[in-house]
DNA sequence: ATGTAAACCATACCATGGTATGTATACCCC
DNA sequence: GGGGTATACATACCATGGTATGGTTTACAT
């Protein structure tokens, strides 16, 4: 999981497949890849379409599939999609990940996360390094799963745990089942919710909720 | 208000100042924008950025920002922009805009709203519509905003005191406080925030809230 | 005119949520 | 070894949320 400077051949035409379902966003990408990168783009607007063109024109040297797209349900579709590339590199392309999904996508086989925020000549790069079977993450990103550093920025200061409890609390769990599921004390859950609350600057739990996904926490 | 067919001058090479923090996104409307319709495009990050270049550079021919772009603050942001633009239309870009937002921003003066599931072709079209002095929308929007037809498709058949009361619970507000505001007992608000969940298959408040939000209902 | 639905209020009860204190362990870093 | 932080649990108290029941008014349609 590294990203650096490599020898990487240019020359080959590689046969990309980016399934988003911003229309929009799929026009751009393929052009630009297309005519700044020279490569071969096809595009689909869900995850069906996606694997229903992989199963019928072969797999592609890289597949990118934004993890919002609908039948992606998480992780669940990026492993669909991972069984039908043969092997060659699946990648994420997102917005903005939380550490958790990080796990989950990294820990799903994933060759790579691609934030929508790095700049566009990046992209080319970086399809041609996860082709060359490394798996590539922004640093940004590396600092993030390493704990404290970047998650500062974006979070509050929310620890792992605390975000975890987050994650249940923006399904609108009470207490009482957070404890449940995750094998804790009803207080502890209770001491986990306040300190959301503190840390988010949030009155109650549903403040806590909305300004967790205001902020693409969860 | 209205999307059609309109002679346009397309020889016109329109200045556009395209504002979004996301950069690939950023990146690839230039690029497209440059290439394929031929505009001069100038960028930003960040609102503050966006308005700075306006006042060195002078008002813009089309205005194009994000809606969650650091600094919008809502609404707020976009009529800074309009302020700042010369009477220059300014549009929103979105990807899944609510219908309150939606009024928000066409009664903030905005020219227009552009989805990011848009096909990329249309987007230089909307601009050259929106430079000629109309205000653009999508259709599926124009939909959503004609208020009681669709809203009962949409909302659950929640009424209107409840759809009102749902907007305060959007906020995280305590019964109590929306009382207050709406000048209500509070058992009167209890029982529209059990209507409420009874409506949206809610177990409770912040359930609600979450549902409300998924189903653009706020 | 009668029925139906929405909106409004009241009282009461119990469940849930949030705060406060105190205690404890483990880990990391200096 | 001491200081900081994250985690965990207990107990207790009070605020808030949610449910139930019952009642009034208005409006609207059959």
């Amino acid at each position: 999981m590294m990203q650096g400077r490599t020898e990487i051949d240019e020359k080959v035409t590689l046969r990309v497949l980016i399934a988003d379902d911003h229309e929009m966003v799929l026009d751009m990408f393929a052009m630009y890849l297309t005519r700044a990168a020279g490569m071969e783009v096809t595009t689909a607007k869900s995850l069906d379409e996606a694997v229903d063109i992989i199963v019928a024109e072969g797999p592609f040297d890289v597949v990118l599939l934004d993890l919002n797209m609908p039948g992606m349900n998480g992780v669940i579709g990026l492993k669909r999609a991972i069984k039908q590339n043969g092997g060659n590199p699946v990648a994420i392309i997102t917005g903005t990940p939380t550490p958790r999904m990080l796990d989950e996508i990294m820990n799903a086989g994933s060759s790579g996360i691609v934030l929508k925020t790095t700049a566009a000549r990046s992209l080319a790069n970086a399809i041609r390094f996860m082709h060359s079977g490394e798996q590539y993450m922004p640093l940004e990103l590396m600092r993030g799963s390493a704990q404290a550093a970047s998650r500062n920025v974006r979070n509050g200061n929310l620890s792992d745990k605390e975000m975890t409890v987050l994650s249940y609390l923006a399904e609108g769990k009470q207490n009482k089942e957070i404890a449940n599921e995750l094998q804790l004390a009803e207080p502890t859950v209770k001491m986990h919710v306040t300190a959301i609350c503190r840390k988010l600057g949030a009155q109650n739990r549903t403040q806590a909720v909305i300004m967790a996904r205001d902020l693409g926490l969860v």
